[in-house]
DNA sequence: CTTAGCGACTCAAAGGTTTTCATCGAGGAG
DNA sequence: CTCCTCGATGAAAACCTTTGAGTCGCTAAG
């Protein structure tokens, strides 16, 4: 019998059956130029012979590269898993990752334990790169990442001094506007706001493009508007709030889909027709949740696979050390107009 | 200056600063008995001072193993981001790997492209293991995995001979039946079901249990029964046809909580009063769609995180060569009653 | 007194790949 | 015809850890 060795063939195995080096074979493998057409298919013919597959260790022993990239979230689990935003980001991390035939490492790290568990993951070396979402102020994941000589991309601005930190962000100011302007554009008079918590930079965007719309100054502004939290019990209770401090109000602009949904049940309750006498307008797009409410949620849309699909993009570049022309990428926001608004 | 010497310190270092030999200090890391105290002492000091983190490359590259295991989820896109119930599979996963202190490495595998990477992954050894997702009959996911000599705990039962197979499943029969006795304890007479798409045992196992609580044969069981698909415009578009076919129904027994709320929702429009007119229960006890419905919904809880976690413990100790008592195990259910039923 | 046994170590090989450096042969310039 | 250059290739080192075999100094048994 000549090889029922059932073990794994190696890049010796590939070179013996090409008729070449170890050394050639693994220039065919990485595509180096310095290599004859002859060898070059002659490996090629060997390795799909063989079923040749590299031994990632070996590889990562002398590259000193993994193939792993982390994808780090700072947010406590519960609404990791009640807000299908998450859900979404996770997905497209999945996939965007997937075809760069990197391997994903997904941390959840909201306990000072999962933050001591990644600082020693990240520190001792065991990816190349790492994803963050980090969105609230002080968020100490930020801190520990910044800290460490790895290469990431941040998705939205974190929270501090965003000097040389590369991240993707989508235009939250610029789909406020949007949103807020369709309203007006409706002829609303009375138009509030349901922000999302003020330590986050997106929900500060997003209200600082309604204010803006709307030239509000800081009292204004103060009077119509109310922190959602991001979740939807957050949205009950702030468009409770603003019904009752503004009981005249014919619009409101909700920060996000999942707030929006707490929102839509709050006027129904309260007897206000959606979209007779209030227009609501959402923000994320979120079909499970837009497509469901009733009415039909109108929403601003945020690609967020095309972001994590960008931020994939972005560290990989960095991770083969080409220049980034623009470190910091923004992402355009469209109105989806449904039956609320 | 002494060491400033800004790279990872190796073995070689760690066992220099503790006066013994590599081997030595391996032993120490490996917690291998054949080590004296003062040994141990002066090595795990020499580790904490220089805050020494084993290579994980050379570590795999020599014991051959990865210290990673993939979760491999075979269902659709869009249906992972919709169902909340998978965002706690994989929340579920992070957690109890990362207590293992195990890389978890996300493979969404669907179209068959992905079935060819997820095979060349798997078989590439870039895993210990793997975890699988995939309950759908003649899954392809399954047969790839099945012929690969790797460790491999199911959730739920694989379609196909369960022989040799390590899963954890949830007593989804036994929930059915909880689930249909306590509509049946309400005094409701003509309850109905609607189901998952008949080609996932766990939809089959509801089914069965419904029909076992209330005796019904082949025909009663067709008349009674619409398959809802596991999503929520199944549900809703099920409930029609059973409100159509069996106008008088006063109870329904939907399998699972994302098809409850298309439920409700039709039964509203159909100005069925809940629980009044007509009970439901649902089936997972998903807190973000049980509690949000209207009513909230009566529901039978898995405890998916529970699932997950004894998975991994049953993963770990295929890995760890250990024999297992029960290659399959069940989870019991039980029914939380809210306001629907 | 010899020797087997034992505990705690150390030595050195092995694991699979990339990469530097040297070599080899061919072809062109002088 | 000789000397160089240049491109393709091979030999070997390096990456860091685990682990089986071997060493060493003792004690207990024969």
């Amino acid at each position: 019998m000549l090889v029922s060795n059932h073990a794994r063939p190696t890049l010796e195995d590939v070179a013996a059956r090409a008729g070449v080096s170890r050394a050639t074979a693994s220039r065919v493998l990485n595509a180096s130029p310095r290599v004859s057409p002859e060898a070059l298919e002659a490996v090629n013919a060997a390795v799909t012979a063989l079923g040749y597959q590299p031994n990632r260790a070996a590889r990562a022993l002398v590259t000193r590269r993994t193939g792993a990239v982390a994808v780090l979230f700072s947010e406590p689990e519960p609404k990791i898993f009640d807000d299908p935003h998450f859900a979404r980001l996770i997905r497209a991390g999945a996939r965007a990752l997937a075809d760069m035939d990197v391997q994903m490492v997904l941390m959840l790290v909201h306990s000072p334990d999962d933050q001591a568990r990644a600082h020693r993951f990240l520190a001792g070396g065991h990816v190349d790169g790492a994803l963050v979402f980090a969105p609230h102020r002080n968020d100490e994941l930020v801190s520990i990442v910044k800290k460490l000589p790895l290469p990431v991309v941040y998705a939205g601005k974190p929270w501090g001094s965003l000097r040389g930190m590369h991240l993707v962000d989508n235009d939250n100011e610029g789909g406020a506007v949007l949103a807020t302007e369709h309203l007006k554009s409706l002829g609303r008079k009375k138009i509030v706001h349901v922000s999302g918590p003020l330590d986050e930079l997106s929900a500060i965007d997003r209200l600082n493009g309604f204010r803006a719309a709307l030239s509000l100054d800081d009292k204004a502004v103060a009077r119509v508007t109310e922190d959602g939290g991001f979740t939807r019990e957050g949205g009950r209770k702030a468009m409770s709030a603003l019904l009752a401090r503004v009981p005249a109000l014919d619009a409101v602009f909700v920060a996000s889909d999942l707030m929006a949904a707490g929102a839509l049940e709050t006027l129904a309750e309260a007897g206000r027709r959606v979209p007779q006498d209030v227009a609501v307008v959402g923000f994320d797009d979120h079909v499970a949740i837009a497509e469901h409410t009733s009415p039909p949620l109108t929403s601003v849309r945020q690609d967020s696979d095309e972001q994590v699909k960008v931020m994939v993009e972005h560290l990989m570049k960095l991770l083969r050390d080409e220049t980034v022309k623009k470190k910091q990428q923004m992402l355009p926001t469209v109105l989806v107009p449904r039956e609320s608004a």
